[in-house]
DNA sequence: GATAGGACCTCCAGCTGCTAGAGGTTCAAG
DNA sequence: CTTGAACCTCTAGCAGCTGGAGGTCCTATC
């Protein structure tokens, strides 16, 4: 039996994640010691691994829910496990793009600024000027 | 004068995002017209410009303060809108390096699977073994 | 058996960066 | 003068945690 706190180290959690994943009911609530304190097996300490190394692979709370429910349930085809980890995937394309985009700017920002003063500084004058904007990476977020 | 849905198309934002902007105080409060709108003028027009530039390039709304700040006293030297920069550029490439990392787990996840069973799925089996593991992405997020 | 102090408990608030809705007012065109 | 779109304030919510307050339990040592 493992307390809340090995579970944690073990899995590299928090100890209030793991509370918090109870209350979004991704982890079960687990046995109780006489004086009320979490007592995690085998199970738990499994689940959470899988938990957490889907968040590892950038998968949403939600995905790894609707994974868990497949995993749940091992007859089914896999197909919507595929197909969930081809949308991580394209997010995940996507993702990468878009920085490359941004950091190809930062960098021309950065190698160009002059180290003299702000009122020359390139960083401030890029940011000033949205026309200097190489593409068109239009949204903002993840 | 602009009227808030103005700034807002002209800019990209949504006037509840601008609203917002103000009460963290990145834009300032606005003249008002008799019956209480606001009302904005160039100067807030470009600033706008300029946050919402900032944020299509990652910054935080932190960093952008302090871009603002400089952006203000333009006789002091440049170098700390560089740092800013430079510290956003690394994160930006420790994020691409980090994604690419997930993607080639992702794909190897994807091809691997036989598409029969979710017993014998890849998708589940890695996310459960976390050994199959290519690399130390440990830490989870943006 | 007592005690110390670390680990645990619950509950609540806060973080970033918005976004949505309720319920009401103002503005400008016709 | 009416209509209806756009504005106003206020509050609550999203993801995915994280931290703190104030209190209890567990276990090792004396």
């Amino acid at each position: 039996m493992l307390t809340i706190g090995t579970l944690a180290k073990r899995t590299g959690t928090k100890v209030q994640t793991i509370r918090y994943y109870e209350t979004i009911g991704l982890m079960p609530e687990p046995e109780r010691s006489l004086g009320g304190q979490r007592r995690y097996g085998q199970a738990e300490l499994d689940r959470l691994s899988f938990v957490r190394h889907g968040r590892q692979l950038g998968f949403s709370l939600e995905a790894i829910r609707e994974l868990l429910n497949l995993a749940d349930n091992p007859s089914q085809p896999c197909a919507d496990a595929d197909s969930i980890a081809q949308r991580q995937l394209k997010q995940v394309e996507d993702r990468i793009a878009r920085l490359q985009v941004l950091q190809l700017e930062l960098k021309r920002m950065i190698s160009d600024c002059t180290h003299h003063s702000v009122a020359e500084c390139r960083v401030l004058e890029v940011l000033r000027d949205h026309s200097e904007c190489l593409t068109d990476h239009d949204q903002i977020g993840a």
